[in-house]
Parts: structure tokens; C-alpha cells; sequence
DNA sequence: TTGTACGCGTTATCAC
DNA sequence: GTGATAACGCGTACAA
């Protein structure tokens, strides 16, 4: 009662706290963004008068005042995929500590350029400094290309445009790693399941596996498809299952893997002793497998926190941020064995 | 060269578009914000403006002269449980519906207060009208519980507060469902492998189990504890394999489960003929478990679709929203079999 | 139906 | 070291 005239209950401004410090709202700005040039006893009652006030700058002032909004975008599939999951943990681990905040898009498993375009909108009219891609993109797409140099973006999963170092996880050494693995074990060839085709990690691991491959002499067999999830990993293992002499396979993910596993034990093939399956990943269940996932794990908390370290320092300019390292190693377990 | 003093590329602005409209901004905020009032030539112009200026709002203007900045706020832990992810995929994509983009905030896996009560700063700071939490909240905190009141906030996991009708996943139905199924196939008690203590889940889940136990006049077990990581279900599995006369677990989450799977293994006892094992989330590992594992389905995602509708709806004051079912089912498959 | 003028809360510029 | 004052770009009474 009463209280009807008065003003909606905004919080404290800068005016206010400057008034109740007796200083400028110049003064508290200053004070607030820990510029230097102002005297430590008058920093001193600023901050009082923003702790008894609980004054909190206003980040759409703030950010129309300076051009700045440090928020980053983010844009994932919208399937819950572990490697999307862990990704963006790092992203947003990263973007905190420089002071940024993550605005996240999600679009569509297939993706197609149109979604991914609409994601970028959506980012671009939130006010996004920057933007990490976690999904496949058509790189083809001459508006996508536009696009993409029109602010800082990087794809997660693989190399920058012009001037960016490649930076992502190596899938030619994922799959160096893994093939080279089973061959040492004594197997005669590998077969290879693929991840979903829009991917460049699958083009590249593909290739990978075929290059390792022909440099000792084997011409690589077929490649069975699959697209990430566990069910292609099954139909995928009864197709191998049902190939003479298979000994050894190498999977794209540990989620396929799991399907695989699955195929192999209904067919009545033993894993390892007679196929061998190296998958890619580590995911958190890879050791809880029956058996135990040999696996080569990939670090993408890092590589999210390398991608979101990499659009920040192009952000700010000159920044020199410490970008992780993100190699792929051999994880050893009991799904591979000697032939 | 000569370039220098133009003013910086910031993108065109309500004036650029009203100028090359022959219109007032006015105009043009209108016929932007789909407001009626205009007439269609007129809207036409405006809209050819944007096309060919390439205009787009400027977020932070917008958000400081309304008032609002169609931000949700959401907070998840920085661990990629399966659960975190789904949850976020619902708020997200109920979020981009409403025309709300979504402020990710993650906080360490053992939730604190003060850290979420970071989170809220963070996205408070953004911004954020409304936050969805996924993450336990130790609601004792009254500073916590302030703060909530603050802004419209929502857990989850659990009902909310005051008016809020509880719309969470009722975890006393998921304990009945698998409890029962297990009773039903004739085992005399049931074990219980919980979640981590901290969420709410975990102990509703816990005195579900003991309620049904105790409703048929049977004595629960003490539980076994566990903090939802297959590392800890193999513990809780070497713990239960040790017990004699064990046929039947409840265990708090699939991923539990697979190490549960693990030390029965290496124990020699078989699931489900020694013992059976009934689980909670159905994540698209789960049928690929050995054996497959029953489970509790919890539909996460429209879980955080719902969260989502909740807060906007909150926001909104009127706005009716279809919120979603969230009921939890269970899904048979091979890990139980009759006593 | 359309336009004018002011306010939103902050930062930047430039004096002092 | 500190303070006026002017943008920043949009929404919104109010006037026309």
C-alpha cells in the first residue's frame, strides 16, 4: 500500500552509488572495472557503497555503452553426444575465467547450412563477440564462408580458415594410433566403422586408417558405415560378423563400439580372442565395457577450452592465451589382443 | 588509407533503415516488432531497408531500453553426466521457441553453495530474466533461498516453491516401478545402490524404495552408497557380490549400473539368473549393457523442456504454456528375470 | 497511420 | 585523481 507510485524496483545504478559514495558515477565506473588512477580510500567507499546498495552493473548498458557484451557463442548438436557434452564444459570453463559468458544454440542432429545459419543469428542478435561450432559444418556454403568471417568462429573439430594453426585433436594420428595398434598385435588388416559422413573428424579418420594402411602395403578393406550411435555400431558388427576371417576392427566411437560388442557376442564371436576392437573416445563407460574398450581417448574438454581460448584471444586482439594441448592417446585395455 | 575517420563498422542502426525508408524510427521499431498500426507499403519499405542494410537489432539497446533481455539463465554441473546433457537440450530448444537464448553457467561437480550462488552472480550479471537449475541446491541456505526469490528460479529436480506445482519427475514413482518389477518376479527383498547424497533425487529415490519395501512389510536392506559413476557402482557391485542371498538391485543410475554389471562379472555371479538389476535415466547405452539393462526411463529432456516453459512462463506473468509430461516408465529388457 | 523527443545505465572523451 | 557531458541504439509516451 502506498508503495504504488513508486518507481519499478530496478536495482541500484552507478548514479546511486555514487551519490552514496560522493563521487561521480565517472568515479564508480572506474572503480567497478578496476582502472587504475583512483585513490584507494575513495575505491574504498565506492565499494562500500555498492556492497550496502547491492549494486550490479547493468550488462545490457554496460555492453550498448562499450560495444562489448563478452558473450560467447556456442552452438552444439542437440543430441546429447559425450563428445558435444564435454565439449562444452570446457568452452564454458574458459569463457568464465576470461569473463565471458556462454550463450548456447542447439540445433538439429542432421544438421543442414540452413540451421546452422539460423544458429549463428540467433548468437549474432544476443550479441555474441565470438562463436565455437561444435557441429559439422558445409564448408562448401560460400554464404556459410561469409558468414563465419563476419566475427571470430572456429569450428571445434578441425583446422581454422587463413591465418589459424590447425589446432583440433589430429584424427589422422587418432587413427595412426589405433590402426598402427592392432597391426603390431599381429592382425593382418583392420576394418574400419565410420562415423556419420558430415563429420570431417570421420572423413579424416577414414583417411587416416587408409593411409596407415597402404604404407604398409594392405589395401584397405571396405569400410563398414555407421553414424555415431550405438545401433549402427550393432548393424554394423552383424555385417562384420557375418565376414570370414575379420580379426580386427576399428570403430569411430565407443558408443558404436558398445553395438559392436553386442553383434559379436549374439554371432558368437569372442572379443579379443577372435576379433580385436580399438574404438575412439573414452567415454566414462569405455572401461565398464564387457570387455574393457581399448580406446584411443580424446581430450575434448581441452579441446573445448582450446576452441573458446582460441575466439577470445582473436576477440580481444593481442591477448596471449595458453592453449592446451589436445593429443589423442592410446588407452590399452581388454578389448584387443594378440592374433 | 583515407578510411580512417570513418566511424567504426558498426552494423547499420534503426536510423540507417528509417533514413533509407523515408520513415521515422519509430516506423521501423514498429513494423521490427511485428506492432500493427502500419500501413503494408510502408512496412514493405522498412522490410526492403533491412534486407538491403543488413540490419539487425541491436540486442543490448533493445534489452536496456525494454527492460528485458529474453536471457535464461541456466546452471549445470561441468561433469557430463548424461542427465546434465539432456536436461540442457529441453531448456534450449523450448527456450529458442519462446525467442529466449540460453545463459550456461557450470559450476564443479560437488556443488557448494557459494558456487552456485556465483553462478546466479554470473548470470544475474548477464542479464538473465529467469534460471533454470540443474544442479542440488541445499535449500537450508537462506541466503540461497533469497536469492532465489529474487527472479523466478526453478530446480529441476524437485517441485518449487510456494505456488510452484511440483512438475518434476516424481523419483518416489520411479523407486515403485523398478522396487515392484523386482518384487513381482518374486525376490524377496530389494538391495539399493544410491546416487550421490546431495541431490534431491538421490534421497527422494531412497525413501521411495524403503516406503515400498515397507509397505509390503519387508525390512529394507541397509543401502549401499554410490555418487552416480560407474567407478562407484563397481564398488557398491564388489560390496553386494560379498553378501550372500543377494538377488535383486535397485541401482540409482545406468551408469552405476555398468560397473555393477562389472564386479558381478568378475565375481562369478550372473545377471539375471544369480541376481537381477534394475536401474534409473535409460541412456542409449543401456540396451547395450551385458545384459541389456531394465530400467526406469526419466524423460531429461522434456524434464528441462519443462523447467524451461516453467521460468518463461513465470517471466511472462500470462503466457500459457503446454507443459510437457514428465512421467518416469520402465523398460524391460534382460538384466531381470524371475526368482 | 506516422513522427518527435526523451529515457534506459553505462562508458569514453576531455577538461580540470 | 576526478568530474561533466556526450554518445551508444532502441522503446515508448505523446503529439500530430
Amino acid at each position: 500500500m502506498g508503495s504504488k507510485h513508486l518507481p519499478p524496483a530496478r536495482g541500484a545504478n552507478q548514479a546511486d552509488v555514487a551519490r552514496r559514495a560522493g563521487v561521480s558515477t565517472q568515479t564508480v565506473s572506474r572503480v567497478i572495472s578496476g582502472q587504475p588512477n583512483v585513490r584507494p580510500e575513495t575505491a574504498q567507499r565506492v565499494l562500500a557503497a555498492v556492497e550496502e546498495l547491492d549494486y550490479r552493473v547493468n550488462h545490457a548498458a554496460s555492453s550498448l555503452a562499450s560495444g562489448r557484451s563478452r558473450i560467447l557463442g556456442l552452438v552444439v548438436v542437440s543430441t546429447n553426444r559425450y563428445s558435444s557434452a564435454a565439449l562444452s564444459v570446457g568452452v564454458e570453463k574458459a569463457a568464465a575465467e576470461h569473463g565471458y559468458t556462454v550463450a548456447t544454440a542447439a540445433v538439429a542432429d542432421h544438421t543442414s547450412a540452413e540451421s546452422v545459419l539460423q544458429a549463428f543469428d540467433r548468437l549474432e542478435q544476443q550479441g555474441a563477440e565470438g562463436i565455437v561450432v561444435g557441429v559439422p559444418i558445409p564448408l562448401e556454403s560460400t554464404t556459410m564462408r561469409t558468414r563465419m568471417s563476419r566475427m571470430p568462429t572456429i569450428r571445434s573439430e578441425h583446422a581454422g580458415f587463413g591465418e589459424d594453426a590447425p589446432f583440433a585433436v589430429d584424427q589422422h594420428t587418432v587413427s595412426r594410433l589405433a590402426v598402427e595398434h592392432l597391426l603390431e598385435l599381429g592382425h593382418e588388416t583392420v576394418w574400419h566403422v565410420t562415423g556419420e559422413e558430415s563429420w570431417q573428424e570421420a572423413k579424416q579418420r577414414r583417411e587416416g586408417w587408409k593411409d596407415v594402411l597402404r604404407a604398409r602395403g594392405i589395401d584397405p578393406p571396405p569400410e563398414i558405415p555407421g553414424d555415431w550411435t550405438p545401433e549402427s555400431g550393432y548393424r554394423a558388427g552383424r555385417t562384420i560378423a557375418a565376414i570370414p576371417d575379420v580379426t580386427a576392427v576399428y570403430v569411430g566411437s565407443d558408443e558404436m563400439a558398445f553395438g559392436l560388442l553386442r553383434a559379436f557376442h549374439e554371432a558368437g564371436r569372442q572379443v579379443p580372442e577372435d576379433i580385436s576392437v580399438v574404438s575412439v573416445d573414452d567415454i566414462s563407460l569405455a572401461a565398464y565395457a564387457a570387455p574393457a574398450l581399448t580406446t584411443v581417448r580424446q581430450p575434448f574438454q581441452s579441446l573445448g577450452r582450446a576452441a573458446a581460448l582460441r575466439v577470445i584471444s582473436r576477440i580481444e586482439g593481442d591477448l596471449e592465451v595458453d592453449i592446451p594441448p589436445t593429443e589423442p592417446t592410446l588407452v590399452v585395455r581388454s578389448s584387443t589382443a594378440a592374433r
